[in-house]
DNA sequence: CCTACCGATCGGTAGG
DNA sequence: CCTACCGATCGGTAGG
């Protein structure tokens, strides 16, 4: 209360970046995201923040609570990408295109989170189930019935189960992030000789993105674009 | 040579059920699947197996030759299907079917393939990349060609990228699989009692197996179904 | 296929 | 935030 420099509050006091209980858990995320929690010991996660073991086990008391920390924060910056995209526009295309961008905005730009994810959904099934049931069941209850919505409307395709799809493209969506530099098994051959070409491999990840929102896109929405407000017609059967 | 019953070759001799080689094989895929490879001891897999540590070792030499020897057998079962799969049936929809049929076989028979696939693309992904691009090269040329002549003809969507469209799928089949257990935080709510009713579980994986299914197919074949050879029409542009 | 054993490292604690 | 230290377990070897 009296010291005016003994609490590091919000500056970084003097010698290093930032606080050391935030270092842990971006060094945690990273190494947990590329090995697993069971392949990265403490000490790992400690020589790279540059404290020793037992400091880490001050800001947290296991590995576990590390784990947890590491998992709550992720689904916590999840929790806040989510709502902005909902409320971002109504109806139609256009919303759509704003979730899926969100969505895949949020792996792109930090493919570790989809990595993380997808390690903690293998390794704890059971709890990854209960937490993202809590987490994320208002807004799965939102999506679905938006699509119920659509398919009443004729824009969506009427043989399209409405939770199954959500879970399967959340996955594709997930995978797609996990799996990037093994997706490369398929891609850049033919030449061979430039394995390491950053400019071929951004070409591939861009169509590989493409490919992700179109496979999302189609097989949600049906094809006819129906310029103006005209209720959709009646196919006939066969 | 001359003792008569000193070789095991073909028949369980008399005491266990299979030789011990093969049961190490069997219990090293399940428990790598299900807690990763670091997260299983060489110990715990000769437990389950029912031998003591160095009785593994002398079958495998590390424990790196075992996890290699285990996704070797797995990619080996994933080869045998293929080839069944691609000659089956030519051009057309029954062929997609029988591929995609086979696969969601493969992976739903035995969801420790998809587990342990997913496991080994996160800890080595450029080994696994390499691997799979050995394994799995030549049938890949033979889809997308495949793709593209249904481009070619109509049948198939001409905005589809066909490499990036089979790595897309092939992800969605794995992840769908290894995500068996947490997708059901989507799916059997709105009751909330009864969690662990074995009918309505299998029902859901009916629904979210349908899906995936219509993914694919809606992602790969124009609507129009065609009904005679009649080449399709340029639909005018906007 | 076993017993016996190896050094190294694991997650975590004592105590300051 | 550190040094010093704990028992347990790790992957692997010796030797039979």
């Amino acid at each position: 209360m009296s010291a005016p420099g003994s609490e590091p509050e919000s500056a970084p006091a003097a010698a290093e970046q930032a606080p050391v209980r935030e270092r842990c858990l971006t060094e945690a995320t990273r190494l947990f995201a590329a090995h697993g929690v069971a392949g990265t010991s403490l000490s790992t996660v400690a020589r790279a923040v540059g404290v020793r073991k037992p400091s880490l086990l001050y800001h947290f008391p296991s590995k576990d609570a590390l784990r947890n920390a590491v998992i709550d924060e992720m689904l916590d910056r999840w929790r806040e990408v989510i709502p902005r995209a909902l409320t971002a526009a109504a109806g139609g295309k256009p919303r759509f295109e704003a979730i899926m961008g969100e969505v895949v905005r949020f792996f792109a730009q930090e493919p570790t989170r989809a990595r993380l994810l997808t390690r903690e959904c293998l390794d704890r099934p059971d709890e990854m189930r209960e937490r993202l049931r809590r987490q994320l069941l208002p807004w799965v209850g939102l999506v679905t019935e938006a699509i119920e919505l659509g398919q009443r409307e004729g824009r969506v395709h009427e043989d399209l189960d409405p939770q199954a799809w959500l879970s399967e493209i959340v996955i594709l969506a997930a995978g797609h992030f996990s799996m990037q530099t093994v997706s490369r098994a398929i891609a850049p051959l033919g030449d061979g000789a430039e394995a390491e070409d950053p400019e071929a491999l951004a070409a591939w990840e861009a169509r590989r993105t493409a490919e992700l929102l179109r496979i999302a896109q189609i097989s949600l929405f049906k094809p006819r674009p129906a310029p103006a407000a005209a209720p959709a017609a009646e196919e006939p059967p066969a």
